[in-house]
DNA sequence: CCGCGTGATGTTGTGCACAACAAGAGGTGG
DNA sequence: CCACCTCTTGTTGTGCACAACATCACGCGG
């Protein structure tokens, strides 16, 4: 994770670490579905769970909603965004583009610390199959991301390809985890994932980031494709309804 | 009436009106130079001045903080983000390849309405090369990357895109301002901006929008290489410091 | 004359009480 | 029995006082 080095300890940040740290937590519970779409937060529950007034908390949902992850609206709630299938496959049709920019625009020198973190990051990815959890495989997707994106010195293409991730990758997963019944869908995007991560660190040693682009992008655009293909076949209401199942199953 | 769409009637705009407006009204002044890169806001003045207290206000902040815009410092301020030529070279490469990516990615219809629009700026941008008002000239062209931008109805992208203009489109001003005691580097901006217009203005009526963005991107580039030029000229500091330039020019 | 600690001053960050707002429960008249 | 109105409840938005922090001027000692 390169987000939680936290160099500063734990005793003496001062308010802008703590404003980083909440605001990094929420962003992976959001991305990590411990708030599934259309989940309802309350301010003053966030402020006790992390010890300080609802004032910095609002600090960080404001920007989250700049992100578009959250919509708080008066008198109602803050509220965890969803995505219709149709907004979907427009960020997902711009990140296929962005992804091959990250192999042109601005590619870094390939050394062997780079080489050695793409082999690290496959051999975990070779032992988690094994596995299968959900959750540590959006967390290991999550670190290959950052990994992916660091092969671009192009700063604000990073960052506009990390928030487009955190804005659809949640909702990858939570297709994956609830078409999971069958635990076919899911473990075939194990194995897809892991020839992605293998390819990739094969593009990476020979230095061609430009190849190791395409594949990303081919990656990406064929994610997609199962997610809609899941999406229709589930009679399309599979991306519109957040929690009305359990709902109707209590008796 | 549980419904609030109202059209933000001036009088009683609601909290979300509210936020809206002074939102606008911030970055169109960091964009049109009223505030420069390097100075400091004051949060009080501001409450004071829409008529609120701090708490709206910095709220606003925060979201644009959160787009690069601005920067605050607890216990000095809330500064204006300045921009270094070599991050600015790294805005402008992603800006290229964005404004192919509008005549490709989700295009638009071309309608009778869309060519009248394009057909009315071009007119109004041939009468203000006349007057060349620096300030009226920052208004045309920001309206005029909206009207191109409205090409794509990919949400993603407009946004994205919108995002990187405001980012550095204030930072193009203030260079085309700094040397616009010659007068001579201004007026080219002006011309060279008509014919911009004049030529996307003819490829939208021809309905190839594939064409109007390949100019829009060649000109986007050339923008960048001519500020460059200007930069590298004037000693490589025109863009980091802020009132030196007179200094300099002295002897 | 110079380096340095120390307090004054101004700014953003935080906590808390209250206002504005939306949604649902419950009563009431038809 | 139903439609509607009102009140209650819970949430986000706002205002204000104070704390945390950075900067700079001033004075002191060397």
């Amino acid at each position: 994770m390169p987000f939680t080095t936290e160099r500063t300890s734990p005793a003496d940040e001062g308010a802008r670490g703590r404003f980083e740290r909440i605001y990094q937590t929420l962003r992976m519970r959001i991305c990590l579905l411990d708030y599934a779409p259309g989940e309802r937060l309350r301010e003053e529950d966030l402020a006790q769970e992390f010890g300080v007034s609802r004032t910095p908390i609002r600090r960080v949902l404001v920007k989250l909603e700049a992100e578009g992850l959250l919509r708080s609206v008066h008198g109602v709630g803050t509220i965890v965004s969803d995505i219709e299938v149709e907004e979907l496959a427009q960020v997902y049709e711009l990140r296929v583009e962005l992804a091959e920019l990250v192999g042109k625009l601005s590619p870094v020198a390939v050394d062997g610390g780079l080489v050695a973190r793409f082999r690290e990051i496959k051999e975990r990815c070779d032992q988690m199959v094994r596995k299968a959890d959900p959750r540590e495989f959006a967390r290991i997707n999550m670190e290959f991301f950052h990994l992916f994106n660091s092969l671009t010195t192009n700063v604000p293409l990073r960052e506009i390809s990390e928030r487009l991730y955190y804005q659809t990758t949640r909702i990858w997963l939570k297709t994956a985890s609830r078409l999971g019944g069958y635990e076919q869908l899911l473990n075939n995007e194990f194995v897809i994932f892991q020839r992605e991560v293998a390819d990739i660190a094969e593009a990476v040693e020979n230095g061609d980031l430009a190849a190791a682009s395409h594949v990303r992008r081919a990656h990406i655009a064929m994610s997609f494709s199962r997610i809609r293909r899941a999406a229709e076949s589930a009679g399309g209401t599979l991306l519109r309804t957040a929690g009305a199942g359990s709902e109707a199953a209590r008796g």
